[in-house]
DNA sequence: TTCCTTTAGTTATCATGCTAACTATATAAT
DNA sequence: ATTATATAGTTAGCATGATAACTAAAGGAA
C-alpha cells in the first residue's frame, strides 16, 4: 500500500533524478497519484467489507463462484488462478468463508485432491447485502480527493 | 490489494448493477483497473525493496527524512502525519530500521514524549542504492500490461 | 509395475496493515 | 495546585499478503 499525503514535487522528484539518467518525472508523479488513489480506494473498500464481516478477497472469491454460468461451483486452484493470489491464502480464505456459512466445500468426484466450493443462500444473501454499496464506493468521481 | 486477473465484462457489470439504481459501468470498470493496475505496481515495488531488505513503508519513511530541508530529522509523529499510516506501524517500522542500522532515534530536549529520527550513512547509502531501480519501476508505461 | 514429475491443497512462519487499550508527558481548565 | 484532557509512543492481538516446505493424488515414462 502507499499512503504518502503529500506527493513530492516536480523539483523534488528532479532533484533525486538528476542524479540519474532517462527518469520521466511526469510519469513518476503519474504512478505515484495511481498509487495514492488506488490505495486509499481499497484501504476504504476493506473497511466497508470489514463492517460486513467480509474482506475484498472474500467477496471476490464469492463473486468469482456466483459468475460461474452452468456450474455454479469452482475448484480452490481456479480461483487461485482467477485471482492470481497465493495458494495459501486461497486456503485459509475458503477456510474462513467455510466456517462463517457463506459457501459450502465438497469433495471431487473425479480428482481426490480437488475441492468444489459452492455458494450458500447465505451466501448469495450477503452477496446481495453487500452490492449496493460496493458500487457506490466505486463508481465515486475520486476517492483520494486530493486537496 | 486487488489483482483479480480478468476483469468482469461491461455485460457482467451490467447484470450485477442492473438490480441497482444508479450504477455508472463505465467508472465502476475504471476503478478496477485502477485497483488492478496499482496493486500490481505495488506487489512489484514490494518485492524489489524485499531483495534490498526493505519495504516500501521503509523506504518513504528514510525518503520523509532526507526530504527534510534543515532540521535532517523528523518526529515519529510528523512521520505518521504524512504517511498516513496507523501510529504502531510508524512505531514498528522504525524499530526495525533501527536495528537495521539504517535511521538513529534520539530523545527530544524539549518534550520527553517525542523521539528524533535521523538518517544514519548507512541509510543514505541505501537510498542512493535503491532510488534508480525504485524510478525504473515507477516510470515503466503499464506494468499491468492488461493485454 | 515402479519411479519421477506435476498438480491440489495445507501447514508453518514471516511481513505489513489495522484497532483497542495502555503508559507517560504536556497542556488547559478550574 | 489540582484535575482533566490531549498528545506521543508502545504493546497486544487480529487480518491479509507472501514463501518454503510439506502431504497426497494424478499422470507419464521406464
Amino acid at each position: 500500500m502507499f499512503f504518502l499525503k503529500e506527493l513530492p514535487s516536480r523539483q523534488m522528484v528532479d532533484g533525486y533524478a538528476d542524479q540519474f539518467a532517462d527518469v520521466d518525472v511526469d510519469r513518476v508523479l503519474d504512478a505515484l497519484r495511481l498509487m495514492r488513489r488506488a490505495s486509499l480506494l481499497i484501504r476504504e473498500l476493506e473497511a466497508y467489507f470489514a463492517r460486513h464481516d467480509l474482506s475484498q478477497l472474500r467477496f471476490l472469491m464469492m463473486i468469482l463462484i456466483d459468475r460461474e454460468p452452468e456450474r455454479n461451483c469452482l475448484a480452490a486452484s481456479e480461483i487461485a488462478e482467477r485471482l492470481d493470489v497465493s495458494r495459501p491464502v486461497v486456503t485459509r480464505t475458503l477456510q474462513g468463508l467455510e466456517r462463517a456459512g457463506l459457501i459450502a466445500i465438497s469433495e471431487n468426484s473425479e480428482d481426490a485432491r480437488s475441492r468444489n466450493v459452492t455458494l450458500t443462500l447465505s451466501g448469495k444473501a450477503k452477496l446481495d447485502e453487500v452490492l449496493p454499496g460496493y458500487f457506490a464506493i466505486l463508481h465515486r468521481p475520486d476517492p483520494a480527493a486530493d486537496k
